[in-house]
DNA sequence: GCATATTTGTCCGTATGTATA
DNA sequence: CTATACATACGGACAAATATG
């Protein structure tokens, strides 16, 4: 942060917000910046985004804003109402039932083939557990949950689809929004580790088939709780 | 669903017409319109969408029109390049490769019960066959694509997943580009309304895996055949 | 149910930065 | 390198819809 401070402070000054490095727009850094607002549950489900609050809050034009607002209603994040505004979006219990049903089907087929993974494929895995552990074991819980995700989202991954990749970080980014409707978000992913452990471990040992099972079985449960809690 | 309808129902009457009646706003209106004219090959991959002179031609203001690119650039109908404008998103032969592994994906998951399909979901899919054999019969090339993607559409439906609807219809918007930038993309659909009536006919009959079997066929089929014209 | 205040939807003008002939 | 065209972003305006007292 103090080394970055000196390069991008400077650029900064100079540029405004824009430096050369930074090729991203202004509507993409603020959809971005609400983006993580609402996966982290700082907005949370039903709240109305007032375009002219957080435009002054975060320092930009209404309309920029609003082009922001247009990219995460594509996202799901945001639902947009016609002269009422946009608010976070709320899931119904058949909206935990159906993104599950894409998981059941997109997470297993990562697994389809004969070939064992590869070393690079399993890197992230094995790094999405070590986060996992140590954020458990640090007691932060929230953190466990996003290292969770990571996991899975490296187990689509196997699947070396660029499509699958965003729909999969689609899919899980909706899901964040299931575990702030709930009232301890964060035991939510505890058990969960070790079953992600054996996933890892069947696919180190080369056993698809068994770790294609331990998945549709974590998916089942992770259901089933989830809609048990709604 | 009938618990809340006491609530939402009523509400729904009276404030529903935006959903039922009508009313989307200019944005979406605009975004729609700009959709089928890509979908439809009238702006062409690689074309550039000028805000001022599509603004101009829809009679609608820039700030309006750029709202209308967000969204479609999130469905990959068109690239947004910084500072220069959005653009007809052009196609590669990896993108190809990527759509069908997607589409290997989810057509056959469709398919993967043991249930018969039911009515419901076969109607849809002989209209799309009967309005293929229409087009074909009138030498209408390009319906007979429309018709044909509708058939696939609605054999993903049998999934009943609202979002791998979305999925599909994204997947199969984006293969039109693919089309335009084909010779004679007429021609290409023609072969394959065969196949499509073999794979309804053995769904008729209840043989599901025969239909999956045919169903794979023809996806690899045509993938072969479009990366041979790349 | 009404009158008022608030907020969104849309358009316009403009200043600045960027890409390109 | 300059000139030009264009995108980016802002702020103001006003009508229409919605929320509030």
């Amino acid at each position: 942060m103090t080394a970055r401070a000196d390069d991008t402070g400077v650029l900064a000054a100079l540029a405004g917000d824009r430096s050369l490095l930074n090729r991203s727009s202004t509507v993409e850094r603020v959809a971005e910046i609400l983006r993580e607002r609402i996966i982290e549950g700082l907005l949370r489900p039903g709240e109305r985004l007032s375009e002219d609050a957080i435009g002054r809050a975060l320092g930009v034009s209404r309309n920029t804003l609003r082009e922001s607002f247009r990219l995460l209603s594509h996202e799901r994040l945001v639902v947009h109402e016609l002269n009422r505004g946009v608010f976070v979006r709320t899931l119904s219990a058949e909206d935990v039932t159906d993104l599950y049903r894409v998981r059941k089907l997109i997470e297993p087929a990562a697994l389809d083939g004969d070939v064992p993974v590869s070393e690079e494929g399993l890197r992230p895995l094995r790094a999405a557990i070590a986060a996992a552990a140590n954020a458990a074991a640090e007691g932060r819980g929230a953190d466990v949950g996003t290292a969770n995700m990571r996991f899975h989202q490296a187990l689509a991954a196997l699947a070396g689809s660029a499509r699958i990749d965003t729909i999969m970080r689609q899919l899980l980014a909706e899901l964040r929004l299931v575990f702030h409707v709930m009232d301890r978000p964060g035991e939510f992913h505890a058990p969960y580790l070790d079953r992600n452990r054996e996933i890892l471990g069947l696919l180190e040992r080369g056993e698809l088939q068994q770790a294609r099972q331990a998945l549709l079985d974590y998916l089942a449960d992770a259901e089933a709780r989830l809609l048990a809690a709604y």
